[in-house]
DNA sequence: GTATATTGGTATCCTATTGGTTCAAATGTA
DNA sequence: TACATTTGAACCAATAGGATACCAATATAC
């Protein structure tokens, strides 16, 4: 009886939603009362209200107590970021190519002793991994966390959205297939040179190094 | 009944690892509960439990007493894509000296002679400006269509929203005062002696040509 | 204006589910 | 045999959802 209920909230949410985005709820229109939704959908009337209270606190709705509750003039609601359909892998690996090393470079100036040692940590954890899966976790948090040091808002989201595009499900068989034990052993030696020279705080070589990985990976992207 | 067990649990491990890598489990999908991997996956609860404990010190998974478990939103992710509130003028600036002086290297390998003509006519335009709101016009239109001329859509979704960002009513004021005329004849001879380069094909001078510029930029900027 | 009905807000208790803990027996490994 | 791991089971504790009643604000009918 609960996990319908899961189920059927995330119905309702969907459902209301989809009809404000979509226009059929304009702005002001009222929304049934939570009694109403309460029965639709089988939801208690608290768990509606949680939901409501979600909705309201995103945005979307605007609650009047004896009154109802109102579709609210879409204030600032987030812009659903970018369409990692219209983009592709090759785009992406140059993109990376473009930025990363400098970035790491960057990185030299700007991160604490914590950092580094943070980023020696996650090499250390990537050797011992068990899974194919295991390592791209810790590839993942390598590049994530170097961005991290730079201190730049800005850099750090371009970097997320890169590799949130990188784990869209489109491309997991892609990186999948071009991963063989081998090249994850040349991967984790780029990531302990990379990292080595962030800890000495050599700018050109980690730099070189952040290089020379993304050069590498973008190959074995091409040439699987 | 060991050996069995010991496959088991891999199987399982890799099963959860792979769908969150994959994306097949988004950030803060719940998992199945615990007593049902046991018995889907023919391992005890206990043997469960500590692999999922595992996962969970990982950074993997989050739990929740009386409610479940859960992909975790990798540590401390700052959710929010290109929320142009959390990032300040500095920043973006950063970012621009960083990426656009090596996008304008790559655009010598990849411009057609349309897309040059086109840039010298911007340039052109720019020259007979009557106000800074023109000026600021051509300003973006350049750096725009020189990232078009890059032809990595994910490159260019990256500078048009660094453009974005920069028009944004905040920060107007910002430019505003620290664009005097003089400033302004400066940047025209940037942007003529950036397009040059481009046109001739010289990739090293139009990166520098631009890290030049920006560079100027970003100290009036400081100085005002 | 007043009364009534409607609607969101709040409080309370109950139940099912779920992770957390412990322990002894069974089983595989050395 | 001696040791480590897995299993199975029972029980605990936290949490979400459900049910119900009641409160407070608002609108509507008269």
């Amino acid at each position: 009886m609960r996990k319908q209920s899961r189920q059927a909230q995330q119905a309702l949410r969907e459902h209301i939603e989809s009809r404000i985005v979509d226009g059929t709820w304009p702005v002001g229109t009222q929304l049934p009362t939570e009694r109403e939704m309460s029965g639709q959908f089988g939801i208690s009337r608290n768990t509606v209200r949680r939901l409501l209270s979600q909705l309201d606190t995103d945005g979307w709705i605007e609650r009047r107590v004896g009154c109802g509750t109102f579709v609210r003039s879409a204030p600032a609601r987030p812009e659903p970021a970018l369409d990692t359909r219209a983009i592709n892998p090759e785009e992406v690996m140059e993109a990376r190519l473009l930025i990363e090393p400098l970035l790491a470079k960057l990185v030299v100036l700007r991160a604490s002793e914590m950092e580094l040692d943070a980023l020696q940590k996650i090499v250390a954890a990537a050797e011992s991994v068990q899974s194919m899966a295991e390592f791209e976790h810790w590839d993942n948090q390598l590049h994530r966390s170097i961005a991290q040091a730079s201190k730049n808002q800005y850099l750090i989201n371009i970097v997320e959205g890169i590799h949130r595009a990188r784990q869209s499900s489109a491309w997991a068989g892609i990186r999948r297939r071009g991963l063989t034990d081998e090249r994850r052993l040349d991967y984790q030696a780029d990531h302990a040179r990379i990292v080595a020279a962030l800890v000495e705080r050599d700018g050109d070589r980690a730099r070189d190094a952040m290089a020379a990985h993304l050069s590498r990976v973008r190959n074995n992207l091409i040439i699987d």
